[in-house]
DNA sequence: TTTCTATTTCTATTAATATGTAATTATACA
DNA sequence: TGTATAATTACATATTAATAGAAATAGAAA
């Protein structure tokens, strides 16, 4: 079993952009709140308005209005007795940019560290003559060893397991450990048994 | 009192997309889930370590899993008797691209009717002389009034709110309901005192 | 001021969710 | 084959959320 207590879980997103994440979230997670979206994008509507048409009581509107407002997606515009609802346009791109924002932030792989003193260090403690003389059980000693052995892979081949398993091997037998740890640090990707690069080597 | 009872609630968002919205909302309505979505960023972890990761039960984070891989934001590789969680990164770009295709959605005004016999008849009825003899209650004839006043305004200028009342003057002496009706419909747009046409006029 | 109406708040009820413990299943490994 | 471990399911509980009726609030109109 893969020993894992070393590691740290870092993330790549803040604990704000985590909170509105969830605060959009929520606002997105009923049924009816998406109808009110739908509604409003025709024309801004009263509270009565909506309530008739979406077959609810005024209350409910009322209480689905919160989420809607804080999550930057509808505001108010008061008139008279009326309470006018309309889609908020620049909460709504801004809705829209961010979550394209998120999206590229989960995939944006972590940057490689410079060659460094350590690197160098530990690399040669692990790696003698070529051979990789066990898998290091600490996380960044690991990531060291995973990118060293990923420069013995060519940046925008495709390599079918067979291929990957020949290179590995000249370091360890234990190929689908290797394997498996390139994926899971985000150094290579697979998809339908083919396996490639994430990224080019940064330095030579 | 606004008289609404003729009009049609028609969205631009079908069934499919809003449920689509729905579930997307609620996998992303969950704090501990953005966590695992943050952590899974990184690298792919199998369910003990998030667990431990996350101080929660193993059950916990099999439960939160379902909401997760129904919105195609994460996928499952089994190895040994582990799960591998890992992101499903075409799920997540697909959710990038859909919350922006929402959003544009949900701002694409209908697309202006052509010109009718039957709008000329109805504009003919209600405006004698240049002059509008009272606001439609229906909301098809409202719409053809409104878009018929539009052509009284100068596609991508801007209106402080003394030019619209002026020039709304000319048709009916109720100026705010014009002017309600013009935002409502979307026809116009307002921003601090500012109005100005959401879109040119189609036919001369 | 009084009245009328739209909205919100209060309160209550029901449904859904998050979470954990215990039991079950599934997969290696000895 | 039995044992050990990971994951899921079953079950239970506590919290949150959705909804509506009743009461309170706020604003317009008479």
């Amino acid at each position: 079993m893969p020993e894992e207590t070393n590691i740290t879980n870092s993330t790549p997103l803040s604990t704000d952009e985590m909170k509105a994440l969830v605060v959009l979230g929520r606002a997105l997670s009923d049924l009816t709140r998406i109808r009110i979206l739908g509604l409003l994008a025709v024309r801004s509507m009263y509270g009565q308005e909506l309530a008739q048409a979406l077959d609810v009581a005024p209350p409910t509107i009322s209480h689905h209005m919160e989420p809607l407002v804080s999550a930057g997606l509808v505001k108010i515009r008061r008139e008279n007795n009326y309470r006018y609802y309309e889609l908020d346009s620049e909460g709504i791109e801004r809705l829209a940019e961010s979550t394209q924002q998120v999206a590229k932030t989960l995939f944006t792989p972590e940057p490689l560290p410079p060659k460094s003193e350590e690197r160098a260090r530990v690399v040669a403690t692990f790696i003698r003559d070529g051979r990789l003389v066990t898998i290091p059980a600490q996380y960044k000693k690991r990531r060291y060893i995973m990118e060293e052995i990923a420069r013995s892979f060519e940046w925008g081949r495709l390599y079918d397991e067979k291929e990957v398993n020949a290179i590995m091997r000249t370091f360890h037998d234990d190929v689908a450990s290797l394997r498996r740890e390139m994926i899971d640090q985000r150094i290579m990707m697979r998809e339908n048994g083919r396996y490639w690069l994430v990224r080019p080597h940064t330095q030579g």
